[in-house]
RNA sequence: GCCAGCAUAGCUCAGUUGGUCAGAGCAGCUGAUUUGUAAUCAGCAGGCCGUGGGUUCGAAUCCCUCUGCUGGCUCCA
């Protein structure tokens, strides 16, 4: 007999080699038709799996992130054996499950797939799902391994092989399938109901772009139909978002051809939008003591040689400029850091003016795979809301704190609620590989760990993933819809400071070397102003929407008295156009709301003879009536709420 | 860059096996209407069917080139 222990800590008493499933079909036949896998001794396990010591259990269903994976894994499995009946002869390369499903790369040698065979699949799942097997879990030999997949012909599956150690090798078998497999996976294919196989795609084995591509099918399972429809639904909903079709709407920005592909034109209200949140941000920098500077878009190949980006990115990125002279030679800026060591180079530093912060709206340009461009989150020119400090080592915290304090008064005045943070620190097994001093490194370290603990942030810790030059803090939103994304950054660096020799004088008359501190809050504007749109569906904050007001005459008769109040309205500060079209007002209100355009002022006899507005809020209906002094107040106090300047 | 797919009017899309197939809705323009909280009516105008080449008596439709767009190419049996 063994000791069974649950969660809630009460033991049950089982023959060796019990299965979690049988536990669960203690508790009750409900709970053990939804369990997918188990957490045995903290490992997770296929819940078929004989338990021969005592153990903790922990049940795994849909409800946990172990018992989701063990089920798209499994379905992975399936999706293979689906596939290897449709297309024999067909070699599988891997299959694992991901964050929203699974995929698997495989060798389709002849066939050609496309997406229109994805139903065919899902059908062909279907059937065999319907045909509840049972995952069945084998311990094989190397060699056994060896010779199954050598006589199968399947390269892939043998250079797996050939990495493993004997004596850890096992086989999954479900129906006609058998696939090498570290498990865990569902009892059987029956709980699989729903199945959505998503796209299509080329994926490198192993991620090697030297290597040969394999076909990558994505799809998603669930264990009910409304599941499914579910997730169709929040797909949907990600569309409509998407910055790409909002922008176009609103007349953001748009792409031309002949322009160049990752390279956006801003239209009108793409532009003014994305100036107000310059000018918010040039408005809170200046009160944090940041001064402006300019540096022009291209840059001598000297000074790229200097900064050392000539050598990293030359060959990888826009060929250079020459010039009629001979020897001359350009570069498309990349990046904004090495101007500003010149400009802090300019003249020599005293201790006592640092921290130096020099902030620029930098626009810079980088050649990136065409393939990679992404409508304005991944372009080829963009503008840095950048900002580079020099300062002390003992000023690093001070530093990070001000830097924090303007980041996180941005993302309130932009709704984003949700912040994760990432620190990024040295590898400490590998110190080698990293420029600057032990001291130096230690002490950055420490300064954003307490600042990160002072501030009780909510930060998650990665040892590996520092910049050779220093370490760093990155900023991820969730959206309103729950999708991660990557803004701000603040980078500590000790390599540009070495390679350009800056230096202050310190109090002891010596030559001293600063900190060069990189930070930008937005990270880039495109890709800002992208998330920006995606979190709020085009809905802008009343302070940065293009179109706070639109008034609409009741009729023709009333143009003349809605231009005057376009007028007042102008003096007020606010941002509103006049819709003297000749349609109905439920027309124009129709087309105001679909232009989401937050106030609605309707003017006709009344308002005229009363000299005030009938207002209307978009998604909300009317609010009564107000004169253009009082609603032009309720706006400005709401913006000036909003904008939290003081 | 590579794999798969896509490219028809400003926008969203129809165009069956190559032969009155160059269309619709919205937007735009003109006129009528003078409108009270989510679509008034009528008319007009809009396109070398992304580019270049080929097959054919005949190509938006079939083949190739190029350009651009979309999804994917770090989730490791």
């Amino acid at each position: 007999m063994i000791d069974i222990t649950l969660p809630d800590n009460s033991v049950k008493q089982y023959d060796e080699g019990v299965t979690a499933l049988k536990v669960a079909q203690d508790i009750s036949e409900g709970l053990a038709r939804n369990v997918l896998a188990a957490k045995v001794n903290d490992e997770v396990w296929d819940a078929t799996r004989p338990i021969t010591e005592n153990a903790s259990v922990q049940l795994l269903t849909w409800n946990d992130i172990d018992g989701k994976a063990a089920m798209w894994h499994s379905s992975a499995h399936l999706m293979a054996e689906a596939i290897e009946i449709l297309y024999p002869g067909v070699k599988f390369g891997i299959g694992p499950d991901i964050e929203n499903g699974f995929y698997y790369d495989i060798d389709f040698m002849d066939y050609e797939i496309s997406e229109k065979d994805l139903v065919k699949i899902e059908k062909k799942m279907q059937e065999l799902a319907r045909q509840k097997q049972v995952f069945e879990r084998l311990d094989v030999s190397k060699d056994e391994a060896l010779a199954y997949f050598e006589e199968k012909g399947d390269e892939y599956k043998l250079e797996l092989i050939n990495e493993l150690e004997d004596g850890t090798i096992t086989y999954y078998k479900s129906g006609s399938f058998t696939d090498l497999c570290r498990g865990p996976h569902i009892p059987s294919t029956g709980v699989i109901k729903a199945i959505k196989l998503t796209k299509v795609a080329g994926a490198y084995w192993r991620g090697d772009e030297n290597r040969k591509q394999l076909t990558r099918i994505y799809g998603i399972t669930f264990p009910k139909k409304k599941e499914l429809d579910e997730y169709l639904v929040l797909l949907e909903e990600a569309k409509k978002r998407d910055h790409r079709l909002l922008g176009k709407e609103l007349e953001l920005f748009t792409f031309s051809q002949k322009v160049g592909q990752g390279l956006p034109l801003w239209l009108p209200k793409g532009a003014e939008l994305r100036e107000r949140l310059e000018t918010y941000l040039k408005t809170v920098q200046k009160k944090a003591g940041y001064a402006p500077v300019i540096s022009p878009h291209i840059g001598n190949v000297n000074l790229y040689k200097t900064s050392g980006h000539y050598q990293k990115y030359g060959e990888e990125s826009f060929r250079p400029i020459t010039t009629p002279v001979d020897g001359e030679e350009f570069f498309l800026k990349p990046m904004n850091c090495p101007h500003h060591c010149e400009i802090f180079n300019a003249k020599p530093h005293s201790y006592k003016e640092l921290p130096i912060r020099y902030a620029e709206f930098g626009t810079v340009y980088r050649y990136e795979q065409s393939g990679e461009l992404h409508g304005l989150t991944r372009v080829r020119g963009f503008t840095q809301d950048d900002a580079h400090i020099f300062c002390t080592p003992d000023q690093i915290k001070d530093e990070f704190n001000g830097v924090i304090d303007i980041i996180q008064q941005i993302f309130t005045a932009l709704d984003f609620k949700d912040v994760i943070i990432q620190i990024s620190l040295r590898d400490p097994d590998k110190k080698e590989k990293y420029i600057g001093s032990e001291e130096n490194w230690q002490k950055s370290e420490q300064a954003i760990m307490d600042v990160a603990a002072d501030r009780g942030l909510n930060a998650v810790v990665e040892y590996g993933e520092a910049a050779f030059y220093g370490p760093k803090m990155d900023f991820i939103v969730k959206d309103a819809i729950g999708r991660k994304w990557q803004l701000g950054t603040i980078q500590v660096d000790y390599n540009l400071p070495e390679r350009f020799d800056l230096t202050y004088i310190g109090a002891d008359n010596e030559k001293h070397r600063p900190v060069m501190i990189h930070r930008a809050p937005f990270g880039s504007m495109e890709r800002f102003v992208a998330v920006l749109i995606e979190h709020c569906g085009g809905n802008f904050p009343l302070w940065l929407i293009p179109e706070q007001a639109i008034i609409l005459p009741i009729s023709e008769k009333y143009n003349e008295y809605g231009k005057k109040v376009l007028a007042l309205l102008d003096q007020m500060g606010i941002r509103a156009t006049i819709d003297n079209r000749s349609e109905k007002t439920g027309r124009k209100i129709r087309d105001a709301e679909m232009k989401k355009i937050p106030f609605m002022f309707v003017v006709g006899e009344q308002e005229e003879i009363d000299n005030n507005l009938s207002v209307r809020k978009h998604g909300e209906g009317d609010l009564g009536k107000f004169t253009v002094e009082e609603i032009s107040n309720i706006i400005n106090s709401e913006v000036e709420k909003m904008m939290n300047l003081k």
